[in-house]
DNA sequence: GAACCGTGGGT
DNA sequence: TACCCAAGGTT
């Protein structure tokens, strides 16, 4: 009966505008699900989706490119250990991805999700993909505050249709964005609602969020600047890893002068920089003209005081 | 299991 | 301003 429901529900309203959905190429879902992680699809749509296939169209295409290049693609999207592992990946795994759910989660980067998804839609398998939306709409059927994941993978597993799995994967994702969402949830448009607890008890608060505080960082910048080039340099560490950026310093140089404050959220922390300007007299090749610093890929940060730096005629 | 890993948009 | 949110994976 829920079926039935959800089905027709699913004939009328299906997002139509996802490229995703209107592939077979099990390299293009892979890339989408890599992408979707803890992302926003008009993020997704907008930028970074058919750029990325353009520029790599193939698994091959990809291992070949350099991680730079990949990097670039992604700038701006955040968590670049997604790109890392997707080029590490496509070196493994070409020329094509393995079709069981066990051998995708041996890759880097494919978590069950991921792996899920990608068995769901590139191999219409019959498994229940579970992912924030999918999670949501159980804990609120179930009025689950903080359950575990295999509470949640065996509920999961129940509600699937095992006639049309592809279907009912994508119209509980398409629910859950659309009708189950966290804030103000439409109820009364649910096909769900019939077996609601949460809506039998008027109160949409499952599961429970933490919140956590983040704690500031603050630091000094340094640019670096002879001649209408600039100091920038790779970062090495796993945060914003092969991005490349201005240099953080402990000590500012008494040369340096006050430029600008910059402030950044990031997922655990927050950061206000103070930016500092530093005219040297001689510099070596790794200073960057414009050109080749609109080559390389900057995290959001850097690329704020680049703009920036580009209204005050340093560039 | 909890901390870590980004970002832009919405309120 | 400050906080929340969005198709998670790795350590």
């Amino acid at each position: 009966m829920v079926h039935k429901k959800l089905h027709a529900w699913y004939a009328k309203n299906e997002r139509k505008d996802l490229p995703w959905r209107n592939t077979d190429d099990p390299y293009h879902i892979y890339i989408s699900e890599v992408m979707l992680q803890q992302t926003q699809v008009k993020t997704v749509l907008e930028r970074y989706y058919f750029q990325f296939l353009e520029k790599f169209p193939s698994l091959e295409a990809l291992s070949h490119a350099d991680l730079d290049e990949v990097l670039k693609m992604w700038e701006g999207l955040g968590y670049y250990t997604r790109a890392k592992n997707l080029h590490k990946t496509a070196q493994i795994i070409q020329p094509k991805l393995p079709k069981n759910y066990e051998a995708l989660l041996e890759l880097p980067g494919i978590g069950k999700n991921t792996a899920s998804a990608i068995c769901a839609f590139a191999y219409k398998q019959n498994l229940a993909v579970m992912e924030a939306n999918v999670k949501r709409i159980l804990c609120r059927i179930h009025v689950l505050k903080n359950p575990k994941e295999e509470e949640l993978r065996i509920l999961a597993l129940k509600m699937l249709d095992c006639e049309n799995p592809y279907d009912y994967n994508q119209a509980i994702m398409d629910i859950g964005a659309t009708i189950c969402k966290v804030k103000n949830p439409i109820c009364n448009e649910c096909p769900f609602s019939m077996i609601c607890k949460a809506y039998k008890e008027d109160c949409f608060l499952y599961p429970e969020k933490k919140r956590k505080i983040v704690p500031t960082r603050e630091v000094n910048i340094v640019v670096c600047h002879h001649n209408k080039k600039l100091y920038l340099k790779q970062r090495e560490g796993r945060f914003l890893h092969g991005l490349w950026g201005f240099e953080e310093v402990d000590e500012i140089s008494n040369d340096a002068e006050f430029f600008t404050n910059v402030e950044q959220r990031y997922t655990h922390f927050k950061l206000e920089a103070k930016v500092y300007l530093l005219h040297v007299e001689d510099c070596h090749d790794i200073y960057l003209g414009l050109d080749k610093i609109n080559q390389v890929a900057l995290s959001s940060v850097d690329k704020k005081i680049l703009a920036y730096l580009l209204t005050q005629e340093i560039l």
